[in-house]
DNA sequence: GCAAAAGTGTTCCGACTACACCCATGC
DNA sequence: GCATGGGTGTAGTCGGAACACTTTTGC
């Protein structure tokens, strides 16, 4: 923290004082539905002013003694239950004339927002419907016009979770612990567009030697059984900070 | 900004309170000394307490009216004069319990930091020296232990600043408009330690087509004059978004 | 058998590595 | 001349892109 001069704020010529601050933490959360090829986000509908009745992101004050990553856990456990998932923080948007609140406010307290990503399993989520506010998996291309600018917050979060999916191993956070080929490469795609050929995918993935292929075979439908493959975190390890592990 | 549900806050079973904040703005100001092969840090002597008589980063708490970022731009001008810099946000640093003063505080005012990483022309920044406080750049291999929890935002802004030169073009926010490839080699070598030939890393970005070879040609010392390159923008703006363009 | 999905292999080509070598200057 | 730094060229190699092909299932 900090390395304030309190000497900058009180004595320099203009005399300005310190602003008091509310942070709230806002949490752009991700799922992919495999199934439907859809990259889901969440949002819940505002039942307070400003923007009653306008779809937002999760987010909440943050409380006395909680931490900010504390906070971003909090929203989200109030939202879904969910097992497995991934949480970073993401950006900070802080100017002021950003809360409509902040005009009505008594002096000049002004609203910050801490935004988190988050990623989680789709198949084990659960939404937590306590029957008043509306909250829904909105798929990504359909996002209506969402509260505050949550939209940017939004744009932001997906651009950083395309490059996590390159870079780091987020997507084995949301994975079951035994997947296919296929799996990994639809989520993928999903996420990223159409990247790469399957068979490349798959080959250099595995030349990789950080995926365990179990032997199990699984089979869907028709065509023939996949194996199950295991996510070897310890054998990853080498790979960290190299880039472009993935695609 | 928040879409906070105050809901949450006051509503909750356990009735907690929302915090109230002072955030503070922290800067990682790096610059590149060519001559020396040495990257070097803006650090301040503090002069209050907590940490009195500490190195720590140049920082200020946000002002009424004021934006992060523009918090950040200021606390810079105040330590530097400078024309050419790279400004961006870095990471928020907010739990509870990371600034001595929060335990005095009345009734649970706590401090947050929003960190900056910046990168200024070490050539043209010249040091506000105001008689009274110590500033210095530090060399980052000799950079003693800093107030607050400082060494680990030192730690995030260098990580930022590697990743930066390789995918962005920041390098040429700090040179000069007019460089040779040298100068921009040593920038990288000097930064990322050796991490190509210097031939290969030539014809490499040539090839790439953004930096456009004036003609002009400069001696230094003994040794063949280099040609002075300029950096194009407009040709760089199909490689944004690509992954590792230098190195 | 046929379609569908998984998995293998091959060919081509561009890019990066590691050098060796030429050029222009100061002294 | 020779040391110094700038600049060019090339041979070898590695890896990715594209695509053809085989295998195993459901129906």
């Amino acid at each position: 923290m900090p390395g304030r001069t309190p000497r900058h704020a009180a004595g320099s010529s203009a005399r300005r004082i310190l602003a008091d601050f509310k942070v709230g933490v806002d949490n752009v959360i991700f799922s992919v539905d495999t199934a439907q090829n859809r990259l889901l986000v969440l949002l819940v509908m505002r039942h307070e002013d400003p923007y009653v009745g306008q779809w937002c992101l999760p987010g909440t004050l943050v409380q006395q003694g909680e931490s900010l990553e504390d906070a971003a856990y909090r929203v989200l456990a109030e939202k879904i239950r969910v097992e497995n998932l991934y949480l970073e923080q993401l950006y900070t948007f802080g100017g002021p004339n950003r809360d409509p609140r902040e005009a009505k406010t008594s002096f000049g307290v002004r609203y910050l927002s801490v935004s988190y990503f988050a990623l989680v399993r789709f198949a084990e989520a659960e939404l937590i419907a306590d029957g008043v506010s509306g909250i829904a998996w909105y798929p990504l291309k359909q996002v209506p016009p969402l509260a505050f600018d949550h939209n940017q917050i939004l744009e932001y979060g997906y651009r950083r979770l395309r490059n996590k999916l390159e870079y780091s191993p987020v997507a084995f956070e949301v994975l079951p612990d035994l997947f296919t080929l296929s799996d990994l490469y639809q989520l993928y795609t999903t996420v990223l567009g159409d990247f790469s050929d399957y068979s490349n995918f798959r080959s250099r993935l595995l030349k990789l030697g950080f995926l365990h292929d179990t032997g199990v075979k699984v089979s869907r439908g028709a065509g023939r059984p996949a194996s199950l493959y295991r996510f070897d975190a310890d054998a990853f390890a080498p790979f960290k900070d190299k880039p472009l592990v993935f695609i």
